[in-house]
RNA sequence: GGCCCAUUCGUCUAUCGGUUAGGACGCAAGAUUUUCAUUCUUGAAAGAGGAGUUCGAUUCUCCUAUGGGCUACCA
């Protein structure tokens, strides 16, 4: 490759980034930064129709929050913007009007209801070759009546004229060439005359070209259109540097059928956005990834790994080493279903490699959340080095390690069930005498001794310590018994102790 | 309907003509543990179907089936 690799992720201010959106940014980002290339950030804004305010700040958030750095865009600049469509209008009317001038295009003045209604008259209607002579356009009308309608100030399009009958080759980096003949393609609309703005194919064209970009990696849902794309660059006498295409597998629904959309998180209960996302209009709140409490780092190895692998066993992969092992043979050609158990697994490895400090600052806000504070980071610290390893996300923790923080009310009804003998507050009550003569309640000291005692009267093992832990945390699950009795403290783990054989009782 | 793309365990995938078809998630069993979880070990689990090409096909070709995408003055 002897060319700079240019890249570019252009999605449109429609709505919240989806995470398809998403991978198909970070693909793009591996592969610039593994060529040291650059990759930038295009606003597609050319449907004034469907712009949603604020959706372009959640795409810059989202990508910032995920860590995929843009060299050039609308925030960061660059020598070859405006990097927003609507900002690039002079750009488009130029170039269509080099199509029109070199008869590579047309001026269509069918209405949206003409076409709505041809289409319903005739079956499989196709604006192209065969059509279009019988169709209102500068093709069918006298130059004369065709200026009397600009001049009466009638609304246009501008169509590209599609030659029939010839096989258009796309040559797709993971896909290999793929051949679509001319004639089922459709006279498409360039520019439209009534927003002044051009569609989305070229502007495209246009804006890749203008931009030097050297590989467009998008959806495979962009397939299709590619062929009408490779007319275009011919069309402009462009050929000789058109961008290398490489259109990705899709993400797909869980379990149904259809790509991942928007409904399946709600429906399924995981979150398709990489933030969460407010609905402006409708107010509707749309869960994100990051607010469901994962961590960046996992998003990202997790989807990833959804439609590319390394070619070995490798897993679990930073940032930098996706860089470092991205590659386009490794893309597979098929849609991946989204599978969000693995995603979870993901976010639990990510979370084990976290220090206890950072994963206690994470927590403290958990806490907050439930109404505690007044503890120490050294405590908090302590409580999530116990519990961390039976987490998924951060929240768990709460609920794994609150009678760190609030001594038990209730008790686990099976566990009592199952650990709650008539003989337990007796045992319990000579416990808490033995606990009483310990000097030293370290974990280390508390067990021998514990243990001893046990031992000397005795008694059952796991009858004493489980009803010790019934008490002390309310059910029978947790990290080694003495480290949690140690952490408490002696006068604290008694008086648990105390209000369980007062409050337990057997059914 | 038309056009295009795809098809290996339930899911994500490895294999680039010769393998006991490998790994991971999930699931199951066992070990460890005073509990739960973690961890460890083990197990069940796949080449859509049919024709070719070939000494030999999961791998190459074709057909069928199935899945997906596109078919807008949306991207």
């Amino acid at each position: 490759m002897n060319q700079k690799v240019r890249v570019r992720f252009a999605p449109s201010p429609t709505g919240p980034l989806h995470i398809g959106g998403v991978r198909t940014a970070l693909y793009n980002y591996l592969f610039a930064r593994q060529h040291g290339g650059e990759m930038i950030l295009r606003i597609e804004d050319t449907d004034s129709q469907r712009f949603v305010p604020g959706a372009e700040d959640y795409i810059n958030e989202s990508l910032a929050w995920l860590g995929i750095k843009i060299d050039e865009g609308v925030r960061e600049g660059g020598q070859y913007g405006p990097y927003k469509q609507s900002e690039r209008r002079d750009i488009y009317r130029e170039h269509v009007k080099m199509l029109l001038d070199a008869g590579k295009a047309y001026l269509a003045f069918d209405t949206p209801e003409e076409l709505e209604a041809k289409r319903q008259e005739v079956a499989n209607f196709q604006y192209d070759a065969s059509t279009r002579l019988s169709m209102r356009n500068s093709l069918s009308l006298s130059a004369d009546e065709v200026k009397a309608l600009i001049d009466n100030g009638e609304k246009y399009v501008v169509r590209f004229l599609i030659e029939p009958g010839r096989d258009v080759v796309v040559n797709d980096l993971i896909r290999g060439k793929v051949t679509i003949n001319s004639s089922v393609l459709d006279d498409k609309v360039l520019y439209k005359s009534a927003d002044d703005l051009p569609t989305y194919h070229l502007a495209n064209i246009v804006d890749d070209h203008l931009m030097q970009v050297s590989h467009v990696i998008r959806g495979e849902e962009w397939l299709p259109s590619a062929p009408l794309h490779v007319l275009l660059y011919e069309a402009f006498g462009w050929t000789d540097t058109m961008p290398a295409f490489v259109h990705l597998p899709l993400l797909l629904k869980p379990d149904g059928k259809g790509k991942l959309s928007k409904r399946d998180g709600d429906r399924l209960g995981f979150p398709v956005f990489p933030l969460e996302w407010h609905d402006p209009k409708s107010g509707e709140i749309s869960s994100g990834y990051r607010e469901a409490g994962y961590l960046p780092q996992a998003v990202v190895n997790f989807l990833a790994l959804l439609g590319w692998n390394p070619g070995d066993d490798t897993e679990i992969m930073s940032m930098q080493q996706l860089i470092e092992k991205f590659s386009l043979d490794h893309c597979s050609k098929s849609g991946a279903k989204f599978d969000f158990e693995k995603g979870k697994w993901f976010n639990h490895k990510y979370l084990q490699e976290l220090d206890n400090e950072q994963l206690a600052q994470l927590f403290k806000p958990v806490l907050e959340a439930n109404g505690i504070s007044g503890y120490s980071d050294q405590y908090i610290t302590r409580v999530v080095s116990m519990v961390k390893d039976r987490i998924n996300f951060v929240r768990d923790l709460w609920d794994q390690a609150q009678y760190f923080f609030v001594a038990p009310t209730q008790y686990e009804a099976k566990a009592v069930k199952k650990r709650w003998k008539e003989d337990t507050p007796q045992l319990l009550n000579s416990l808490i005498d033995h606990l009483n003569t310990l000097e030293d309640f370290s974990c280390a000291a508390a067990e021998a001794s514990v243990i001893g005692w046990i031992t000397d009267n005795g008694y059952h093992m796991g009858n004493v310590m489980n009803a010790f832990r019934l008490t002390v945390v309310g059910d029978c699950k947790g990290p080694h018994m003495f480290d949690i009795t140690e952490l408490l403290g002696k006068e604290e783990t008694i008086a648990r102790v105390r209000r369980g054989i007062e409050n337990i009782t057997v059914e």
